[in-house]
DNA sequence: AACCAGGTCTCGA
DNA sequence: TCGAGACCTGGT
């Protein structure tokens, strides 16, 4: 048993920040590193079945991070300060910087079911077998040593820019450590220097695996929301601008309320036509 | 059976 | 700096 705070497993898994764990029965399964983890809530904490450490638990799932003031501090709207009230213990994760990075540039212009299909894909084409049917998320050498593997993961056109990435990481052309130290604005710009990594991309893995709350990532859904409910038009990088200038500094943890209560208002309608 | 998807890239104005 | 088109492919 571990206390990492205010946590709600299911919002944070399902809102789509992560896209790799899955549902078995009443426990929620998944991989950290080359760790296979099994996490269940229970009265007074989470249930963790795994041989990864308590301290790495906490830092994947930002217990430093003050759910409750960040919660206050992004309820600048009627609006949000309704999902907030609605979805609370939703967390942002800690991820992995180049499972992160890696995914992200996969998950463009594709819906989550075929996203979560791909990076499937690719760590059991590519990646170490932990357990029985999980694997890892594989390294750029692994991916690199049979990289004709790749055409056979259903990545379309994402597939160069995901190896041309995995090369780069490999050549250490990319310094994770020393990008965790940059601003939020020198981050952002410097992904953007590779292939596959665009705003919206950036922005993601900045609040995702760089620590920059103030990133607010903008795909269609968000765009639409941030028209219909704020009156925000305009490029990418004026809504960007708006947006984290009217949600602050905690304006990455507002995108992931509205993204996932916008994901659920869309499936449901699907779900239940009429009415 | 079309439409669309946690976009990015290229190119022209 | 901005907008328009093309783009793999699988879900819905």
């Amino acid at each position: 048993m571990i206390d990492l705070g205010h946590l709600d497993l299911r919002y944070t898994f399902e809102c789509g920040q992560a896209f790799r764990w899955r549902r078995r029965e009443d426990w929620w399964v998944g991989v950290i590193g080359e760790h296979v983890v099994r996490l269940r809530e229970e009265e007074g904490g989470i249930e963790v079945a795994s041989g990864i450490s308590k301290a790495a638990l906490r830092r994947y799932f930002r217990c430093e991070d003050d759910l409750a003031r960040i919660l206050n501090d992004i309820s600048r709207d009627a609006y949000v300060a309704g999902l907030v009230k609605r979805f609370a213990g939703l967390r942002l994760l800690r991820q992995d910087p180049w499972e992160c990075c890696a995914s992200y540039i996969l998950a463009t212009n594709a819906n989550l079911p075929r996203i979560k299909n791909m990076v499937e894909t690719v760590c059991l084409t590519f990646g170490n077998e932990l357990d029985d049917g999980l694997f890892s998320f594989p390294s750029p050498e692994q991916i690199l040593d049979k990289a004709h593997f790749a055409q056979t993961c259903g990545l379309g056109y994402r597939c160069p820019h995901f190896l041309e990435f995995a090369r780069h990481v490999h050549r250490g052309e990319l310094d994770f450590d020393e990008i965790k130290r940059m601003s939020y604005a020198e981050c952002h710009a410097h992904l953007k220097h590779f292939d596959g990594i665009g705003d919206k991309v950036a922005d993601c893995v900045s609040v995702f695996c760089f620590d920059h709350l103030e990133a607010f990532p903008i795909d269609v859904r968000i765009g639409k929301a941030l028209e219909q409910r704020y009156h925000f038009t305009g490029s990418y990088k004026k809504l960007s601008a708006s947006s984290r200038e009217h949600f602050g500094p905690y304006a990455g943890y507002a995108q992931e309320y509205i993204y996932f209560a916008e994901d659920r208002e869309n499936s449901s309608a699907i779900t239940r036509p009429g009415s």
